[in-house]
RNA sequence: GGAGAGGUGGCCGAGUGGCCGAAGGCAGCUGCCUGCUAAGCAGUUGAUGGGGUAACACUCAUCCCUGGGUUCGAAUCCCAGCCUCUCCGCCA
């Protein structure tokens, strides 16, 4: 959520921002509601004001004996054009945060402009394909040889989209994960949270997944709760409405979820295998930082992620997004895509993001620079560290031997028992 | 799920329907004082929104869990909901 006041003095911008997008969203109409309403505070306050003298009034009188008939008769009429006003200013209100909260994030100073993927730049490559004697097979194919992935057992419980790792699959997995979680909280400073996976609209509101993207989530028909798309909405959401302090900050966390997506409306391509998947795990890195460092924040945040994508030997390039290309509640956003090449193509594996204080406003995060000073709304980002299905293929893929066999990481192998290697069932 | 208690400022905590934005304490800030530190003394310190200012100042309104209601007037009374705590039941 932008600040009512900025969109006020720099409509132009914001219209903008819109346009960069590819959002909808009427600034003109909000202009127009922020007007009406300030109009009806100013005369509701009026109103008030008098309310409040008279009512002392009422009371000293009453104290002195006189007869206070004719002047309650009087503030009666007054709180009923009070009641009146308060009403049309309820509507409002209402409709400017409603209108408010369908306004994205304005793009950085430093964020390519263009409508689409193709305005994307490619920061930086890291490593190089891997050279194979042998035509490499899709990750699928390598799953059924070591019996790691069970495609049909995910279908048979809960339909298309959904899948099971097994034996060694399923160990691999775990060791994915333990191995990123003591990086970030061994060498690069997060402290590991566990949070719930079911979260109430609120807590969507403040990390701007909803209302925009409503349809993309499972929701609970029977309570106001949601099944989390990503940790970012917990985590973030650990301190909405909280004052920090300036010693607070910077807080670094990272935490391990599953994230379920409807993925309503995509289709075709990445059917095959579990590139794109209604449930999965991932480890996610969240910053709450002040605002002059969250730039640099974002940069370190990127390495950080960065950093398990080289220990783990893969070849990856690191992609600046478009303003077309970047989510609503972004203000910049890296993806890191890594090269698979059983399928041949790039695949996303992380999207670090700076969020300014777009979800600080949202969810009323806010800390105090000095003793004394103001409260200021902090900065928050975050950053997949790493989505583990994408990252599975990418060891499997990129490790496959010409037998089916798959050389195991080196820095993975003290998380799988000094194993060497995943050798076909 | 059942029974009771309670939700007040950064934190703890008092509160009679009208001089309550709210006592007191802690923390913070500013002075003073003690050769450091601790203690002590005096003063000061909420948020949000409107108006106002170059910026302050100033000013008005709102806010005592949330939402309704009663009243000229509600932190205070009534109703509903949410949450926390204690006891009981159930349970991985």
């Amino acid at each position: 959520m932008l600040d009512l006041k900025f969109i006020r003095d720099n409509p132009q911008i914001v219209k903008d921002a819109v346009t960069a997008k590819g959002e909808k969203s009427d600034i003109d109409a909000i202009l127009k509601l922020d007007i009406k309403r300030r109009e009806l505070i100013a005369e509701k306050e009026t109103l008030e004001a008098r309310r409040n003298k008279v009512s002392k009034d009422i009371s000293l009188a009453k104290k002195q004996g006189q007869d206070t008939a004719a002047l309650v008769a009087d503030m009666r009429t007054v709180g009923d054009k009070i009641d009146d006003l308060a009403n049309q200013l309820k509507i409002i209100e209402e409709g400017l945060d409603n209108a408010l909260l369908t306004v994205p994030n304005i793009p950085h100073k430093s964020v390519p402009i263009a409508h689409d993927e193709s305005g994307n730049v490619i920061v930086r490559y890291h490593g190089e394909k891997k050279e194979l004697s042998f035509k490499p097979r899709p990750h699928w194919e390598i799953g059924e040889i070591l019996g790691a992935l069970d495609l049909a057992g995910g279908v048979k419980l809960s339909g298309s989209g959904f899948y099971a790792l097994k034996g060694q699959g399923a160990r691999l997995e775990r060791a994915l994960i333990d191995f990123m979680l003591d990086l970030h909280t061994k060498k690069q400073g997060y402290t590991e949270v566990m949070i719930p996976y079911m979260v109430g609209s609120q807590a969507m509101r403040g990390t701007g997944q909803l209302p925009k993207l409503a349809e993309d989530m499972y929701k609970l028909s029977e309570e106001d709760l949601y099944l989390i798309p990503t940790a970012e909405v917990p985590v973030t959401n650990l301190h909405a409405g909280d004052l920090l302090a300036a010693e607070d900050l910077p807080i670094y966390y990272c935490a391990f979820s599953p994230c379920f997506r409807r993925e309503a409306g995509s289709y075709g391509k990445e059917v095959r295998g579990i590139t794109r998947v209604h449930q999965f795990h991932k480890v996610e890195m969240v910053k709450i930082v002040e605002p002059e460092s969250s730039y640099d924040e974002l940069e370190k945040l990127v390495g950080d992620a960065e950093e398990i994508l080289r220990l783990l030997g893969l070849h990856y390039r690191v992609n600046l997004l478009c303003t077309g290309d970047l989510s609503f509640s972004a203000a910049k956003c890296y993806d890191l895509e890594v090269y698979v090449p059983g399928m041949d193509t790039w695949l996303e594996v992380s999207s670090c993001s700076n969020f300014e204080a777009f979800q600080a406003r949202r969810m009323d995060l806010r800390y105090r620079p000095e003793k004394g000073a103001k409260p200021v709304y902090v900065h928050t980002l975050n950053g997949s560290g790493l989505a583990l299905p994408r990252t599975m293929i990418a060891v499997l893929e990129n490790y496959q031997q010409r037998d089916g066999s798959v050389l195991i990481p080196d820095a993975l192998r003290p998380y799988f028992d000094n194993k060497e290697i995943l050798e076909p069932i």
